[in-house]
DNA sequence: GTAACTGCAAAATATTTGCATCCTT
DNA sequence: AAGGATGCAAATATTTTGCAGTTAC
């Protein structure tokens, strides 16, 4: 875990064990992650509230960003270009595979989006259903 | 207008007075709403579980549609002119104001996105975040 | 040593299910 | 009359909060 800690480091947060290890989950992971997907992969390691803190902890930090599923499950992922380079920006494309259930992020940009008179954009979010690569076959 | 009990008629479904006004308030609102906020507006009239029951059962027909929103609150709309029209397509934008939290479902296209190859959708969902017109001022 | 973080217990919320009763057709 | 819908009670699930003990720095 070479990075991981200079990323803790980077963003004022002291080194502990969950938050090595979560935040570890969403570096080696493809997509992104829900609260259950990191309380399985922990086995019992840590207290469902420590996930949740450490969720909520990452979100003010930037690390990570919730994403809006069709579902209205939550999930969470950190894009990793942006994330480790230590800056975020809040135009995202997800998508979301209704067989798996897994949920990318994608780097292709968001197009621009034409909004009534009076209206102002701060974030937009692109979320696409479907079938992924994997799924596919 | 199309009389509310015309389009549960459409649907199947039984005429009963949670049905009538739980539809009547999306055809009333501007947006997009949460259970949450057809409990208040019904006062106490409605069971919470028939809230709940009524809002699974017009998902199922097609009459409205959950909204997958940046702040994963779940919320519902009926976008007025397909779904009175009786059918429903599946690409929306919808915007979410920063201040007052009203849902707006727009009238403007989705755009095309690019895929990874293998990758196909079923469904595109926008969700703008930002300030409404009433916010602005 | 001090401030911050974690785990446990418990409270507060949100959602689902079973069942008896009532209403629509 | 029959089937479906509602209301109530209660079971589950999810998220938040308080606090005491532990850990990072």
């Amino acid at each position: 875990m070479a990075g991981i800690s200079d990323i803790l480091k980077r963003n004022q947060l002291s080194i502990t064990d969950s938050r090595k290890k979560i935040l570890d989950y969403f570096l080696q992971s493809d997509g992104a992650l829900a609260h259950a997907d990191i309380e399985k992969m922990s086995g019992d390691k840590f207290d469902r509230v420590t996930i949740y803190r450490t969720l909520q902890t990452f979100v003010e930090k930037g690390i990570i960003h919730t994403i809006p599923t069709s579902d209205n499950s939550v999930k969470y992922a950190l894009c990793k270009d942006e994330c480790v380079a230590g800056h975020h920006h809040d135009d995202h494309i997800h998508f979301l595979c209704d067989d798996c259930g897994t949920t990318y992020c994608l780097e292709s940009n968001v197009p621009p989006v034409q909004l009534p008179i009076g209206f102002s954009a701060s974030r937009t979010d692109v979320v696409v259903s479907g079938k992924c690569g994997k799924c596919s076959n």
